[in-house]
DNA sequence: CTATGACTACCATCCTCCCT
DNA sequence: AGGGAGGATGGTAGTCATAG
């Protein structure tokens, strides 16, 4: 196998220009750390003037991000990154939520000045600090990096940047890639050949159907499960996940005899990788530690993980990744309770808060994204008049939306069932309208990615499983019961522009409460800034059948 | 040769019902 | 009231047939 360290072909990036490897953090960054001590709203409006000289193409608002980097975990001394979403003015305000109630505080209110702080970190619309933090990974002692932050954060591109960087440089770097699903690894599997297409201006050529450097982009099941023996008798029951739980339990040089080793390793959404571990006559195995022994550490070891979303899944964790996640409670209580799960976040937030017990609080109300319209509609006995009434108000909002130059809608339902009936209601529908429409599922989109014809107008309708890891601008959730928390976090997190709710009066009403309660005590002074719609929002009103 | 859809298997989660 | 069993539904995967 060739040395990694070992000279490698110069090959120069057209975009950005090689940029120093240090611990430290970049300038600009040091400068809003300064501007934004105490986190006033007069510092914060200092910082944007800061920031709009220094980025002058950029005036969209603001992204917040919190670094725990001074925290002096025992575990990784190194760094880990805390992202989420505090507002962000070019959707009119309109993303500020999906923030349980703890967590928006703790975003406004980060940490008492003269503690160890959350150091609240800008990263500009490239994420560039984001992007040089991994990328001096290879450099430095500790290897990994941990991306934690709400569906919007940029991880995902983060990591796909991060994987094209590395192959761009070098062909013959090891890379892994691995997700949850499949929409999601074709996804990341094209951007991170256009983005290293990108870097290399047009000079690679994939030969003959090769799939392009030593990248591997799969699913962790399909990646694992591809390579786990086969059952020695044919005829036998062979349960493909229980041998794969018996690979969890190998040893270091087993797995990489059968695996191989890679130098770089990424995961993205990696939590939904947790229902892969297993617990056997008292101990675990993770598929963590798996990755970690196929990896040789001399690249880094990247993960992101959606915290919000282990709140909403119950997924169960191992001390693992429990380390990875740098909380010093029982994670897995943390997950189970919503009473407890802010304080995951306020581990992250300062050192004190972390050590300091905390006293138990009524559990947070769990608040929601602001919504365009909430589109309610009688769903009692007979299900499918009403969803065509339903389906009624998605075309409504679809030809709405038209005229404002949107190409792409994304409409989630629970069930597959669900979504094949709103696709042929919206096939009919959308016949008569002069746009041409494709419909399409997740996974069909995320293949032909940024591969539309001019003028096609995309309509996805898929599951809001299957959409997990992707996003769109204006996403219409349809049908989703009311009180299924983790489905509507899931829903509305994979929504970067508009969203609506198509559905029974309960689930729209109960959103517009969870709304009202954000507007009023969570974000009163960005609420009063809108008193009248903004331009471009929707002239649809409120629609009672 | 490749993409797609229909079918199957297995497991996880949630909800309801029933028993203690 | 609390816990367990069972059903419905979701996810993943695989195989096979078919169409382009």
């Amino acid at each position: 196998m060739a040395d990694p360290m070992q000279e490698t072909e110069a090959m120069e990036l057209d975009d950005e220009p090689e940029a120093e490897v240090r611990d430290g953090m970049p300038e600009f960054l040091e400068k809003m750390l300064h501007l934004t001590a105490g986190h006033r709203k007069e510092t914060i409006d200092g910082a944007k003037e800061f920031l709009k000289k220094e980025f002058p193409d950029w005036e969209s608002g603001c992204r917040w991000e919190y670094s725990a980097a001074l925290l002096g975990s025992p575990v990784f001394p190194a760094t880990r990154f805390i992202g989420a979403w505090c507002f962000q003015e070019s959707i009119n305000n309109r993303n500020v939520g999906w923030l349980i109630e703890e967590t928006a505080k703790l975003l406004r209110h980060p940490a008492e000045e003269g503690s160890n702080p959350a150091i609240p970190i800008f990263v500009p619309p490239h994420l560039r600090s984001a992007m040089d933090w991994v990328r001096t990974a290879d450099a430095s002692r500790d290897k990994r990096r941990v991306i934690a932050g709400v569906a919007g954060t940029g991880k995902t591109w983060i990591l796909t940047e991060s994987a094209a960087r590395i192959l761009a440089e070098d062909f013959r770097s090891r890379v892994l890639v691995l997700c949850f699903n499949r929409p999601l690894a074709i996804y990341l599997r094209n951007e991170i050949h256009r983005s290293m297409k990108k870097k290399l201006g047009g000079r690679w050529k994939p030969v003959g159907g090769c799939r392009g450097p030593s990248v591997t982009v799969d699913t962790f099941f399909a990646f694992m499960g591809w390579k786990v023996p086969d059952a020695p008798d044919p005829d036998e029951d062979f349960n493909r996940k229980e041998a794969l739980k018996n690979v969890l339990k190998m040893r270091g040089e087993d797995l990489k005899a059968i695996y191989g080793s890679y130098s770089h390793v990424f995961i993205d959404e990696s939590i939904n990788l947790c229902f892969y571990n297993s617990v056997d006559e008292g101990k675990s195995t993770s598929w963590l530690g798996l990755l970690e022994n196929i990896w040789d550490e001399t690249g880094c070891f990247f993960l992101s993980f959606d915290l919000e979303q282990c709140v909403y899944s119950k997924i169960e964790v191992t001390d693992r990744e429990r380390e990875y996640l740098g909380v010093s409670q029982d994670l897995k209580q943390v997950i189970r309770s919503p009473s407890l799960v802010c304080d995951s976040f306020l581990a992250h937030a300062s050192k004190e808060t972390r050590e300091k017990k905390i006293p138990t609080r009524e559990c947070p109300q769990v608040l929601g994204m602001p919504v365009v319209y909430c589109e309610p509609y009688l769903r009692h006995v007979s299900w499918s008049d009403c969803d065509v009434q339903g389906i009624e108000n998605v075309v409504r909002i679809i030809e709405e939306y038209e005229l404002r130059d949107v190409k792409e809608f994304v409409i989630l339902t629970e069930t597959r069932q669900l979504a094949s009936f709103v696709g042929e209601g919206l096939k009919r529908a959308l016949s008569k309208l002069k746009h041409r429409h494709s419909l399409c599922d997740a996974a069909t989109l995320a293949r032909s990615h940024g591969s539309a014809m001019d003028g096609e107008r995309r309509i996805v309708v898929d599951t809001v499983r299957r959409y997990q890891g992707l996003q769109g601008s204006v996403v219409i959730l349809f049908g989703l019961p009311s009180g299924q928390d983790p489905l509507m976090y899931l829903g509305k997190s994979r929504c970067s522009g508009f969203l609506f709710v198509v559905g029974t009066e309960g689930a729209c009403e109960e959103m517009r409460q969870k709304e009202k309660v954000y507007k009023n005590e969570v974000t009163p002074s960005i609420s009063r800034k809108r008193k009248e719609e903004p331009e471009g929002a929707p002239s649809l009103k409120w629609i009672k059948i």
